[in-house]
DNA sequence: GCTTATTTCAAACGGGCGTTTGAAACGGCG
DNA sequence: CGCCGTTTCAAACGCCCGTTTGAAATAAGC
């Protein structure tokens, strides 16, 4: 009867029960927790989210396949918790990278802002940091969010609004101080296509490979992939912008 | 007996039967095909592939659970049905009109190639083309397109690039012949690029209300979309390629 | 008009799914 | 030690899935 009562709400324990107070007293629950976690980053970056069973997942993580229902509610909220636990202070680290960059750049009296190159920086870097200081799992969690923006379910697309809501917010004032002669609008339209072409090329290695001339070496290395994604999306941020009646008729002769 | 060696390979009735032959015959099995077809596009993109069973389609299309299975033989197949109806013709014209770009300007005695423009606008009006003139389905299609692009599914991504194959290879040289001073690996990459931006484009008309101040009419208008979208993605292709030891040293300081 | 091929249909098959259950095992604490 | 909150476990629940079946309906060909 009390099992019950706990499974209904089964994460307030962790959350409330031991905020950062002993280190290695429940390492066994924080390894079954942490086990299906890293089965599921790596499990429905593979097959998605309706193709990945937690039969499957708890079966990688060699744990009970009731621990996913216990620990986290359901699968949903499981699939919830695996990018909270890395988007959350991705896009934090994002923001607060951003900011130190206006602050500095304020400091230096210097009344131009900061340019495109330096926002987009800030946006890549710390995915890039992501990508690098985890021996697999945060390769595995990129390519894991360029596929969920892509994914119809409602509740992915939603959860991925909110998460992204601050972090945009600050993104596209910022581009818009790099840009002023461009309209606002037209700031919001490219701020979209740069977070496209970066979820898509940290999602694709696969479709990459039929496009590219296969180099093993370059298809595995995001940071070669940024640093050729960065100046692509810098010139198209700074591209005139079409007017109404264009000189290339972009459409109208079909 | 006889129906079972016809179920085993049930298309090739379609295919080898009647190959353009009577217009008004058999237009009950005809409708039958066409409507799992359009409720399955609709559907597939509504859901995605795992998440859309058999009977959502059929009984949507107002069809008996198993004539999926009876002309189409199974739900992947289905699945490629869908895609090969419209994306044939959408990269045969693609091609096409690439193809009739070049020889006109060889025909002006230009001794200069086509610009990155011309070659984005003989990629996007097909696809602008097939948005605009069904009614609903192109539409539809599309967003199913752009999400495909992403999913992780073996058979769907093995399937895309087939299909892409030859298309992609006759725009790699276009472009590659438009921007002489690029290398030709970068040039691959950047059309990575374009296609992303694209597909992610068509397909994510609600993430893009996050982003996007939401303007009903622009949301819902691929062309203008597209005309936003163009300029971008031009001035990207023409960007100067970074060099290793750039001015900016992109990503060398985390 | 009868035969034959094609298409529809209701029903069922086996299997995998997310989730729940209640008991067993574990672990810290008085 | 005995207690109790927490976590694991094997088993089962009900449900929906893709696919198959064989008979009924329909259309075509001689």
């Amino acid at each position: 009867m009390g099992q019950i009562g706990v499974q209904k709400i089964p994460i307030l324990h962790s959350v409330s029960g031991h905020p950062e107070v002993k280190p290695a007293e429940k390492t066994e629950a924080g390894d079954t927790k942490s086990r299906i976690l890293d089965a599921a980053e790596a499990l429905f970056m593979e097959h998605g989210f309706e193709a990945t069973s937690l039969r499957l997942i708890t079966t990688a993580a060699n744990v009970n396949l009731a621990a996913a229902n216990y620990h986290f509610g359901s699968k949903e909220e499981l699939f919830q918790a695996v990018f909270t636990r890395r988007l959350d202070p991705l896009n934090r680290d994002r923001v607060a990278r951003l900011t130190a960059y206006e602050a500095a750049a304020a400091a230096n009296n210097q009344a131009h802002p900061l340019t495109c190159e330096k926002i987009l920086s800030a946006m890549f870097i710390p995915a890039l940091t992501l990508a690098r200081d985890q021996e697999r799992g945060g390769q595995n969690f990129l390519r894991l969010l360029g596929r969920a923006y892509a994914d119809p379910a409602p509740f992915i697309r939603e959860f991925l609004s909110s998460q992204y809501a601050e972090m945009i917010a600050r993104f596209r004032a910022a581009f818009g101080r790099a840009l002023p002669h461009i309209p606002r609008e037209e700031v919001s339209w490219r701020l979209h296509f740069v977070m496209g072409a970066l979820s898509f090329t940290l999602a694709g290695t696969d479709v990459l490979k039929m496009i590219a001339h296969y180099h093993p070496d370059e298809v595995e290395n995001d940071e070669l992939l940024l640093k050729r994604l960065a100046p692509f999306l810098a010139a198209g941020l700074r591209a005139p912008v079409g007017s109404a009646t264009d000189e290339h008729q972009w459409f109208n002769e079909a």
